[in-house]
DNA sequence: TGTACATCAGTGAACGCGCGTTCACTGATGTAC
DNA sequence: TGTACATCAGTGAACGCGCGTTCACTGATGTAC
């Protein structure tokens, strides 16, 4: 495959961000290959810097990616208001499912990313992907929701730690019980929409 | 240094371990090399295999050790039981403080490490290191709260996801909200204690 | 207590490996006329 | 529309590097007498 046209170059590209988004989230952003992302997508990885910047870039489109994708779920979800399944409660449910436990690579970049931003340095760019992902994360919630961002902030805490040590201490009866715990506190905590 | 006194080898260990128990939760289980580790110690790395069956030995042990040390703490707070001040308050806004989001190094291993030991293989040992010392930290939790363990999972669940979401963007005003966010919710929850 | 010797903690060089990144090259795509 | 040529997306080999792990070696420690 010596030259593609401009559109499949640009095809390409979009792959590998979305494969990268999956495997980032699955495997951690230091665990994830130029290679490997290039051959998700089909390529090798030679091509790799006529796409990208560096290794580092790739990595921060991914992350918000992976975060423009969940929001756009959320926004579905909002805008699909069915009064008799209430959005907020689906959302809940799907969150702290062991379904979204056992498939990192397709769920919350909240969850699966933070340590990763949190551990690189400030000038790292996956730190601001994260941080401007988290503020349209939090956004979504607040319209699914119809509440005060405060609120958000301590909903969505209690389900990325609830997902992240379920997933730590998955094969042990413990995980289930923490899913099983937050999931009761929030819909208990209940319907504060107006 | 060509051979130590089994005393002094064992004081080595230790200090491996220690300085491991740090280096994991400020980088990761995967950013710590064997070199760094033993470095951190004043050793060289050729001596490593005559303390340790393998990396990821170390970095079990290291979890372990994390956790350990944070029970201890905990369990402490617990027995200085001073009713001025009482200790889940206490407990609360050390966790929920700046100072522990910026200092990962010395901080609770549930957080720094949950993302390592979900993403570790079922046979890793890091899993099981972690599955028990959090168990551990949930035990001693219902101590200091005497609360029953849904109320401690919930509670240490948004503890987490809210010290990892804040490392995540820090140096964005968005760290503070949700640290002051948590905080506050669980304060107000309150005093749940017979 | 003193001596002779085995043990083994720690050293530093070496191994094979996969990584991020670079580069000369290929040949279809895109463009100028 | 057709031709000549420049562009550049993708390939695969190569680079230097740090990693986990192994190993021959050193010489003080530990032990047997």
């Amino acid at each position: 495959m010596p030259r593609a046209s401009r559109a499949d170059a640009e095809r390409h590209r979009e792959q590998v961000i979305e494969a990268a988004a999956k495997l980032v989230r699955a495997y951690g952003a230091g665990n994830v290959s130029v290679p490997q992302a290039m051959a998700a997508a089909g390529l090798t990885h030679g091509g790799f810097y006529r796409h990208f910047a560096s290794k580092d870039d790739l990595i921060a489109r991914a992350c918000s990616a992976a975060f423009a994708e969940r929001v756009k779920a959320l926004d579905d979800l909002t805008e699909g208001g069915d009064p008799e399944t209430p959005a907020r409660a689906a959302f809940l449910d799907g969150y702290l499912s062991v379904l979204h436990r056992d498939n990192a690579a397709l769920g919350c970049p909240g969850a699966a990313l933070a340590v990763d931003a949190g551990r690189a340095e400030p000038g790292d760019p996956l730190r601001q992907a994260f941080t401007d992902g988290l503020r349209d994360l939090v956004e979504a919630m607040r319209q699914l929701d119809g509440a005060d961002e405060e609120t958000v902030l301590a909903e969505l805490s209690a389900m990325v730690g609830a997902l992240m040590l379920a997933r730590a201490c998955a094969g042990d009866a413990l995980s289930e019980r923490i899913l099983d715990a937050v999931r009761g506190r929030l819909l208990d905590g209940g319907d504060r929409t107006g």
